[in-house]
DNA sequence: AGAATCGCGTAC
DNA sequence: GACGTACGCGATTCTG
């Protein structure tokens, strides 16, 4: 039988509201309500596949019933602002949808959906009213039923009767005795839901009780109806739907149309519903048109097609490895114009006929492009490609746009901006995914055979170069082309060399380490088996809750999502009831840096060169600055024995030495800058101690007077305002009750108005603009302050506090290490840059260049910009990063 | 069996 | 849940 689905549009306008809070775009345009009501009816589609459907409003204007009781609904607030300006755009989406809408003034969207019910039964549909108003109820009939799809419960006609006691077309009467504060129905005081269904089964039905009130038994019922009568009355008239308004529409009328997804894509790209772009079926989303692709087999085609490059193209290279140093170049596509686009196989295993062109010819045909730093070339993830023709002896050249960057930067909030997401979410675009060309079995791309190989990067490089055209006036409009020019895409081929370069490992030493730690672990273990009298593992949270909790008793102090936490503050608390507890920090100190660092880096070192080499990511974080990964080297330990014997293995090579140089304090120094705190300037101009400063002023002493323990609190202080500092925070990590770290907070800011005022200001606006920026304008938006969750937004506050200050000292060491590396290569000097952590650099340098070096590292990053306080970078020489630091 | 998640801990 | 940003280990739980 086909079925017929009718919306309550407002009902659940108002129900995707309030149920999903604090969804917007990056620009801050409330979107919850549209998303929750779209994602509703695309659930009913998919699920239900509805023959007929309608999407019911209330008409804007008084209806009958406001006539007939001027307080009806007159307690309801206005619909809100944000939500408001939502409605429109749900309208569109649903005709988008090809459904139906209805309303019709003077009608409440009730009378409508009971009215269109009643004519589509006696039609013969099947009735889905779906709604969360229980007022409904009283149109249930054998085919008319209600669902509500939040709860996924459908209400039958059994279930009424079931629910209330009686027939659905008596529910009304119910809410005439009854009453509804949801819509000011008055009812009759005094009696309730009970009460309501007793009386209506005790007299059969509402006429026969208000002729014969004065049988009713009970006293209290009694006097309420008697003394409520015009009440009751009206509130019948008020409950009652009705249904006998003149339709102007029949029910076989609304039958489902085919959604335009063409036109459902561009809402939900504009929205950024991106989960709801991945529903659009396959077939619908547009494709790269293919007819275009040409795989290159032939000399002169070769030939023919690179002399018709003129001044830009864009390029991707498919390897045998994810990781840029272990890739083997496999082929290689470009694309010169929308729409069509090259690949030349190179060393595919499979190679058919006509045979892939030598490998050699071909690089020895391209390399003058590539390296023509006359031709601009794009790319996604460039310097991916650069590393991997680096390693064939080919010096990409004219890297002018990598759309990865470009993205990151218009929302560095955005999870992930791969080629397959960045295509899908600004172009719609459904690209081949990599794990399907690859198929199952096959040990790497070489493998793929050259179709399929040819399909799958040509519709890579052509994506890309739609990608740019897309995103290119993007980052001019958003006011991002400086920050991308100047510095995004120059730093690409400082990390590129950074990576190729690697840092040489002393592998012996950590193979020695290795074992040293394994001894000390195993005899530490026996002394926790002893001390726990029974063996088990150490390094399962599970296992050692049951053993400290359970068996010893030990008080649980903090509780994780599956149990007690056994992390170092509980076991530092613990330690002072037993000795286990300080057993297992030493093995899990030791265990950590043995599986982490010592046994995992040696592991990491590539064959070829003998070093190690880190992927420097430029699109991570939210705040701008780097991250490494395979292995990070971003956080390798520093402190402690084992830290300082870790970092000793971190060696230059023979006849070189390691040179590190970090930034004095240069978030405290961006926060003096950007809040023009009057004190905190006069600290870093005069170049004193900003710790034993801030010390001094909290706790009132001369800075001679302030000893170790008031510096080390002053620091945990200063941290913590750049961090958004909290009275619990402070108090947790200081180890203090709240009420003094609520006074050293109140203490600093009474300090530093300049930094309170900053901050108040710059939260304010903020909250306005949904957005915070860098001094060299990186934008980070910042959903969370329009939350309506306090713990969320007051999260947002401090994030729009951190980020400028994190994101700022990222853009100027970024900046230093472009303007280093122009000038190593200017003053053709062999001292290469090996990483970057946050505010240090590490260099490996020939000895003789040392001086040189030093001086010109730090003149470079006290330099890479003028700020209200002079920048300061300390260096440090030695044979390995231990002693550089 | 492999993927995803959790708890924890390293860096700045 | 309660000061910011990351990555990655081992154990456990989920999933197909």
């Amino acid at each position: 039988m086909p079925a017929l689905y009718l919306i309550d549009g407002n009902s659940y306008i108002y129900r995707a509201f309030y149920a999903i809070r604090g969804l917007s775009t990056s620009t801050g345009m409330p979107t919850n309500a549209i998303y929750g009501f779209t994602n509703m009816i695309l659930k009913i589609l998919r699920e239900k596949t509805p023959d007929y459907f309608a999407v019911v409003f209330d008409a804007p204007g008084p209806t009958k019933r406001h006539e007939a009781y001027e307080q009806y609904k007159a307690h309801r607030p206005g619909m809100p602002d944000e939500l408001k300006q939502q409605v429109p755009v749900i309208k569109e989406i649903i005709n988008a949808l090809r459904i139906r809408t209805i309303e019709k003034p003077g009608y409440e969207a009730d009378d409508i959906l009971g009215a269109i019910a009643k004519e589509a039964e006696a039609e013969g549909l099947d009735v889905y009213i779906v709604t969360g108003d229980k007022d409904m109820c009283q149109v249930v009939s054998p085919k008319i039923r209600l669902y509500d799809t939040m709860k996924e419960k459908v209400t039958e006609e059994k279930d009424v009767t079931g629910r209330y006691g009686v027939r659905p077309s008596q529910f009304p009467e119910i809410i005439a005795l009854m009453g509804d504060a949801s819509d000011n129905i008055p009812g009759a005081p005094g009696i309730g839901e009970k009460t309501a269904v007793r009386l209506l089964k005790e007299f059969g039905n509402l006429d026969n009780l208000l002729e014969n009130y004065k049988d009713i038994k009970n006293a209290r019922a009694k006097k309420a109806v008697s003394e409520n009568m015009d009440n009751i009355k009206l509130s019948l008239e008020l409950a009652t739907i009705y249904l006998d308004m003149p339709l102007d529409i029949s029910a076989k009328e609304l039958k489902q149309g085919k959604p335009d997804w063409t036109k459902l894509l561009e809402y939900f790209r504009r929205f950024e519903f991106s989960s709801l772009i991945k529903l659009i079926p396959d077939r619908e989303a547009p494709t790269i048109e293919k007819t275009e692709y040409i795989t290159i087999l032939d000399k002169n085609v070769l030939n023919e097609t690179l002399s018709s490059v003129t001044n830009e193209l864009t390029i991707d290279t498919e390897t045998t490895s994810a990781s840029a140093m272990n890739a083997g170049l496999v082929g290689i596509s470009f694309s010169l114009e929308p729409e069509k686009a090259y690949y030349v196989p190179l060393s595919h295993l499979y190679p058919g006929v006509p045979e892939q062109l030598p490998k050699d010819y071909v690089m020895e045909q391209m390399k003058g492009i590539l390296e023509d730093p006359g031709i601009s070339k794009t790319g996604h993830n460039i310097k991916y490609d650069f590393i991997v023709l680096k390693n064939e002896g080919i010096n990409l050249d004219g890297i002018a746009f990598d759309t990865m960057l470009a993205s990151y930067l218009l929302n560095p909030n955005k999870a992930n901006h791969n080629l397959t997401d960045a295509a899908m979410d600004y172009l719609g675009i459904k690209k081949l995914s990599f794990k399907d060309v690859m198929g199952k079995g096959k040990k790497d791309f070489s493998e793929v055979s050259i179709e399929d190989a040819a399909n799958y990067s040509c519709e890579d490089s052509a994506a890309t170069l739609k990608l740019k055209k897309y995103l290119e006036p993007a980052i001019e409009k958003e006011n991002l082309s400086k920050l991308f020019h100047e510095i995004e895409m120059p730093l690409v081929e400082v990390l590129a060399d950074m990576e190729t370069a690697g840092v040489k490992i002393d592998l012996p030493l950590m193979k020695s380490f290795s074992g040293q730690m394994a001894k000390e672990l195993a005899s530490i273990e026996q002394r926790i088996y002893f001390l726990a009298g029974q063996e088990f593992n150490i390094n399962s949270p599970k296992q050692l809750q049951e053993i400290l909790f359970e068996k010893l008793g030990l008080k649980p102090l903090r509780k994780t999502k599956t149990g007690y936490s056994t992390n170092i503050d509980v076991l530092e608390q613990l330690a002072r009831e037993h000795e286990l507890p300080g057993e297992i920090m030493e093995y899990r100190g030791l265990a950590k840096l043995k599986s982490t660092y010592v046994d995992a880096l040696p592991k990491l070192v590539n064959p070829e060169t003998g070093r190690l080499h880190t992927s420097f990511n430029q699109t991570i974080t939210a705040t701008g600055r780097l991250s490494s990964s395979t292995p990070n080297l971003q956080n390798i330990p520093v402190r402690g024995e084992w830290g300082k014997r870790i970092r000793e293995a971190f060696i230059a090579e023979n006849g070189n030495l390691l040179l590190s140089s970090d930034y004095s304090q240069i978030e405290l120094r961006i926060l003096a800058h950007l809040s023009e705190d009057e004190k905190l300037i006069e600290i870093f101009e005069k170049d004193g101690d900003i710790h034993t400063g801030t010390a001094s002023e909290l706790f009132g002493v001369p800075a001679a007077e302030v000893t170790t323990e008031m510096r080390r609190s002053a620091k945990t202080v200063n941290f913590g305002v750049i961090y958004g500092i909290s009275p619990y925070g402070l108090s947790r990590q200081l180890g203090i009750s709240r009420e003094e770290a609520r006074y050293y907070i109140e203490t600093y800011f009474a300090r530093h108005s300049g930094v309170k005022k900053y901050i108040d200001t710059l939260i304010e606006e903020a909250t306005g603009t949904g957005c915070v920026s860098t001094i060299f304008e990186r934008k980070r938006p910042v959903p969370e302050l329009k939350s309506t969750n306090k713990n969320i937004r007051q999260l947002g506050e401090r994030l729009a506090i951190n980020s400028p200050v994190q994101g700022s000292a990222a853009d100027i060491i970024k900046v230093s290490m472009i303007n280093i590396l122009k000038r190593l290569e200017k003053e053709g000097l062999k001292s290469k840059m090996l990483l970057q952590v946050h505010d240090e650099l590490l260099f490996e340098i020939p000895e003789r260049e040392k001086d040189a070096i030093e001086r010109l590292v730090r003149e470079e990053m006290e330099n890479a910009v003028q700020l209200r306080v002079p920048l300061k970078a300390d260096t440090g020489i030695g044979k390995n990063w231990a002693e550089a630091h």
